[in-house]
DNA sequence: ATATCGAGGTCCGAAAACGGCGAGTATTCG
DNA sequence: CGAATACTCGCCGTTTTCGGACCTCGATAT
């Protein structure tokens, strides 16, 4: 059973989704990605994984949580998800670059397809994609706009 | 949600899928198409539809019945759907060529497409698709094997 | 700063390959 | 001479393959 939700933030409304045991999505409002609910989907804050993203990203905002411990469900490609779950060992209030990223996953010449998963990454904040940037310390670019990349890294103590 | 379970029969055992209120499919076993229950599927015969395919299939095959009344549901592309859906005009006993069937459904150049539909035909037995031959009358080609092609026209009478 | 070029994964559309055929010609055999 | 086979070629929806274009880069050269 899927279900979704949304939650107000510093940086605009939120929308979670969860396929009912992990959480799967966390969109920003105004984005071209899906924020739509697909067919069948049942909105529903109350289930286990979604009460619990939204208590812990309540903390993150307001009361300096620095880390996430949350059951995630990554569906894509190997690639993207070998760069997702790299992207969750980004510590708190850190910067990489794409091309450390790559290095990182064994393919030291994928920047660039780094930057591709990076933007597909469906759980934003969670998945700090956000604390990825330019070899040459530029913020480059953002799913959700360069605004709250640079809000988002300013609230963990960057620049 | 979604319910599978198992029949034997005189050509061996049948695979029934169903996805709660109309019938699916219905493979036979040594076949390289999908008899493999999907993730998440629950074996139970006891839910209607299944059920009242069991019980008119046991009459098709020892009682001598001629016709079928069930909740099919095809999920294919147009095409196939539309060659599937003319497969259940054909009657009981009798045999069509690819070619006739072709210009029923009106393309008439498509024989050819029309085996390929044939072939990927997810509702054997109840979806005649036995009854198609070539137009020189061999039989040609049959999913679950000539073999058993043969027997079923030969249980409806022919040959 | 700006331009250039090379890198790798993904998406998309075009093109080709693939069949449970059929009709029309050859060939082969009594 | 027929009547079976064998071969060829066109038919058409689907699947697979393939080639570019695209992109949240990075290193180098103006």
């Amino acid at each position: 059973m899927n279900s979704f939700g949304y939650l107000e933030s510093p940086i605009g409304r939120l929308m979670l989704t969860s396929n009912g045991t992990a959480l799967t999505g966390l969109f920003m409002e105004p984005s071209r990605k899906a924020t739509q609910p697909a067919e069948g989907w049942v909105e529903d804050l109350s289930i286990a994984p979604l009460a619990a993203t939204v208590l812990q990203l309540r903390e993150y905002f307001s009361a300096g949580r620095r880390e996430f411990d949350l059951p995630l469900l990554f569906e894509g490609t190997t690639f993207q998800r070998r760069v997702w779950q790299e992207l969750t060992e980004i510590p708190y209030g850190e910067t990489w670059s794409y091309g450390q990223l790559a290095r990182r996953i064994g393919n030291p010449n994928a920047s660039r397809a780094v930057g591709l998963a990076n933007g597909r990454n469906p759980i934003s904040i969670l998945v700090p994609c956000h604390r990825v940037i330019g070899a040459d310390g530029s913020l480059t670019g953002y799913g959700g706009g360069l605004e709250r990349k640079r809000w988002l890294l300013a609230h963990e103590g960057l620049h």
